[in-house]
Order: structure tokens, then C-alpha cells, then sequence
DNA sequence: TGTACATCAGTGAACGCGCGTTCACTGATGTAC
DNA sequence: TGTACATCAGTGAACGCGCGTTCACTGATGTAC
């Protein structure tokens, strides 16, 4: 154990910026064949270094596949909680987020398709995924539970009830700061908005309105304010 | 061109099955490997055969895919179909419709995920997938049709109404029975339940819910409920 | 400040593997007379 | 019903390719005295 040195040396600045290469060029070859096929091979070709050269920064293609998972994962977080974050009212922040994550989704659509589209198979997602995944569901719970007000009708009852009661306990548990004691009925209907945000997201990525509603603009500024009368914030 | 025969020689009806076979085989690898990973050499090796001779039944590996898509897209339309053809009360048939599909999903998730799922790169859909992709939302938008009745809040309008007038229009003119003279407003709400549908369906098959709301069946009975009081079957 | 040693980054060759597709071929099934 | 020819299914070898990962190595950067 050396000690922790307070400026970096050349070599650890020379890893970080290879490292932050390394990454960039995976994420701009995600686009071409997606994360079944990013290969260490082809990044390494790109970047005009030998193939074994890659494991000195990553141990093997899952971790850089991880890697960009985590990435992908926090980056439409932040942009989410950014969003919300330059709003004070509740619907106006709302929709801030979804445009958000929307905004985000159409910039990259590949990480997109990355973390929310079909499984890679044969890759498993570690632990290290969970905390940078569930920064978009506690931004917009977080704004539900700024302003929880009216109740809507339909409030769940019997095992959802129980589910969703269990959930709001964890939370609370979990000592997150933005989810300070929601009350289940609100997660229900958070969780069904997030839902279908992310649908229609998907749907308009992967192709499913080729021939409809394209571009999805306008059919997706109205089903934003629909949800938004249906999580309470009409 | 040889005269059409009543009945197969033996050569005809062999070829019908093993293309059959070919079929079945390679849907059992897709769940393994995802369809960017579906091998020929594979499929053949498992059918104990060499993989030149897959090249008589498709001509190549992008055939095969293609063929596995339209039979998938016919399979969940076909649950649709015949979840809205037993019941006779539009909502009903909506919640028969909704839960038909997830459970094909939950059944057969690698089918859902090659036509659902992020696209497989490299790939590109021929026309001949458009008609078969088309089948469950034209059984939503029967059942709809079939009973519209109260107007929801929220009418569309400007850009989106355009769009789902010219929508409309196609559908009427394309002369599908199934879809006369639907009225715009109740396309949009169809359009937004569809992709709430299957929003949850791929958050459900793709692990977002790991760890909250799993099993999910009491959340999509709710959600299913919310979506038909959304769409006017309340 | 200078030297001796340890750490690390990157090289190049090799391992064993699987892939899609083509091609000339054998042998069986079907067709026309 | 029988024969001659055409069609088709399946074989086996080969093409050229890319992949992830390991390993012994050279040479540069960092550290301790």
C-alpha cells in the first residue's frame, strides 16, 4: 500500500485519459454493431494499440461492457435529476425530466438500447449497476413526493398493495434523500408512469411508429401531460 | 412454371418439414444466444446435418432471422385476436388483449425480445414484416372501435391531431375490417395505451423490476385497469 | 542529485475457437414419354 | 409399367475472416535510499 499521493502522477493521468478513450471509442462503436458485438479487438484496432494492450485498463469485454453500462446509467440519472432540478413546480419539473430523458434517449441511442433494450446475452448485470439504475425512478419520485396532492382515482389494493407498501418501507429504509416517506399508492402510480415513458421512448427507438405517429414530438408532449394528470400533477 | 398439384409429392411435404424444424431449432438458440448471436453452423449442427445444406431452405443467416420474426409478430397477433374474438364486452376484450400478450411475452421472452427488443444491428426489417407487426394494434384498435364511447380528457391537438387524422385516413382507406372509421382522438389513446402495454411488458422481461415490483402480475392487472378507464372502456 | 530496483504500459506472437458463404460432388426423388 | 432425363437435397472441403484471452518480453516511469 503506497501512500495516497495528492497530485497525480504522469502514469495515473496518462491511465485516466486511456481509460476515458478506451471508453469513448466502445461507445461510438456500440453505435455500429450494438453490445453483442463491441469487440476489444475493434477498439483497440481504432485506437492504434495492440488488443492485449486493452486489459491493462479493463480485466475483460463484460467489465467494459459494465463499464459503459454505469455510464449510460448516470448519465440520463444526472440528466434527469438536472432537470428537475431547475424547476420549482411539480408538473413543470415532471415534464422537464421526461423531455429529459427523452432528449437524452434520442443523443444516444445505442447506450439507450444498452441498458434498456434486450438483455446482452450472457452477460450478467453486477451489483455495481443497481445504485446508477435507480437514479431515474428516485427523480421522479422525488417530484411526486414534492407534491403529492389530489388523489387520482383507482387506488391499488390486495398484493399490489402490500408490494408497493413494502417498496415505500425500503425506500425509506434506504435513506435516500429525495424519497422521504412516499405513500405507496403514489409509487404505484409512479412506477406505471415510468412505464410508460420508457414505452414510448422504446418504441419510438426501436422503430415500432415507423409509419404512424413520426415524428413522435407531438404524440409525445401529449402523453407526458396526460401522465402528468395521472400522477396527480394536472 | 409447373402446374400447382393438389397434394405433395414427398420431396414437397419433407421440405415443409424440415423447414419446420430449421425454425424451431433456431427459436430454441435465440433464447441462449439473442438473435445478434444466432448461428447457422449451429442450427445445423443440432440438427445433424452439415451447414451448406441450410442454404437450400434460407438463403442466407438475415433470411432466417426474418422468418422467425414474421412468425413471432403472427404469434402474439394471433393471441390478440383471439383474446378479443371469446369475450364480447369491450373491456373485456381490452384486458383479454392486454393479458394475452404478456403472457405470450412471458412465454416465449427471446420471440418478444427479437421484435421488441433493441434492434439487431446490421439488420434491416424487409417489408414483408410490416403486415404481421401490424396485427396487435390493430386488435387494440378494434376493440376500441367497437365501443367507443365516452370522450376522456385531453383531446389531441395541432400537430398530433394532423397526425392521427392522417393515420385514420390510411387506416380506413387501407380497407382493414377491422378498423372502420376509427375517430382520431381514440387513435392517440390507443397509440399511448399500446405503448404503456408494452412498456411494462419489456420493463417486466428486461429486469427493471428486479427487486420492487416482482411478480409483476398484480401491478399489470392495476395498470391494465388504469389503461381501460384511460382509453374509455371504464 | 544520483543510482538501483520495482512497478507498470504496451508489444507481438500464439492458442483455439466459431462464423457465413461458396462450390463441385453424389445420390435420391420426381417427371415425361 | 418402364426407361431416360431433370430436379433437388444434402455432403464435405475450403475460403477468408474475426474473436477473447494468455504469455514472455522490452522499455519507460516512478520510488527509496
Amino acid at each position: 500500500m503506497s501512500p495516497v499521493k495528492a497530485s497525480q502522477t504522469a502514469r495515473e493521468r496518462a491511465r485516466a485519459e486511456l481509460t476515458r478513450e478506451i471508453k469513448e471509442e466502445a461507445r461510438r462503436q456500440l453505435a455500429e454493431v450494438g453490445g453483442n458485438g463491441l469487440s476489444l479487438r475493434a477498439v483497440a484496432r481504432e485506437l492504434g494499440m495492440v488488443s492485449s494492450a486493452l486489459y491493462r485498463y479493463f480485466p475483460s469485454r463484460d467489465d467494459l461492457l459494465t463499464a459503459l453500462i454505469i455510464d449510460a446509467y448516470d448519465a440520463v440519472g444526472k440528466a434527469a435529476e438536472d432537470a428537475v432540478a431547475v424547476e420549482t413546480i411539480a408538473g413543470r419539473q415532471w415534464a422537464a425530466a421526461c423531455h429529459a430523458i427523452r432528449a437524452w434517449a434520442l443523443a444516444h441511442p445505442h447506450e439507450y438500447a444498452l441498458i434498456y433494450g434486450s438483455p446482452v446475452p450472457g452477460y450478467r448485470a453486477p451489483e455495481a449497476t443497481i445504485g446508477p439504475a435507480s437514479r431515474v425512478p428516485l427523480a421522479l419520485v422525488s417530484v411526486l413526493s414534492g407534491a403529492r396532492g389530489n388523489g387520482t382515482p383507482g387506488a391499488p389494493d390486495g398484493e399490489l398493495a402490500s408490494q408497493a407498501a413494502a417498496l415505500a418501507a425500503a425506500l425509506a429504509a434506504s435513506g435516500a434523500p429525495d424519497a422521504p416517506a412516499v405513500p405507496a399508492d403514489l409509487l404505484v402510480r409512479a412506477v406505471i408512469a415510468w412505464t410508460q415513458l420508457f414505452g414510448m421512448v422504446s418504441w419510438e427507438l426501436f422503430g415500432q411508429f415507423v409509419g404512424s405517429f413520426e415524428p413522435a414530438d407531438a404524440l409525445f408532449d401529449h402523453a407526458v401531460a396526460q401522465m402528468a394528470a395521472f400522477v396527480g400533477l394536472g
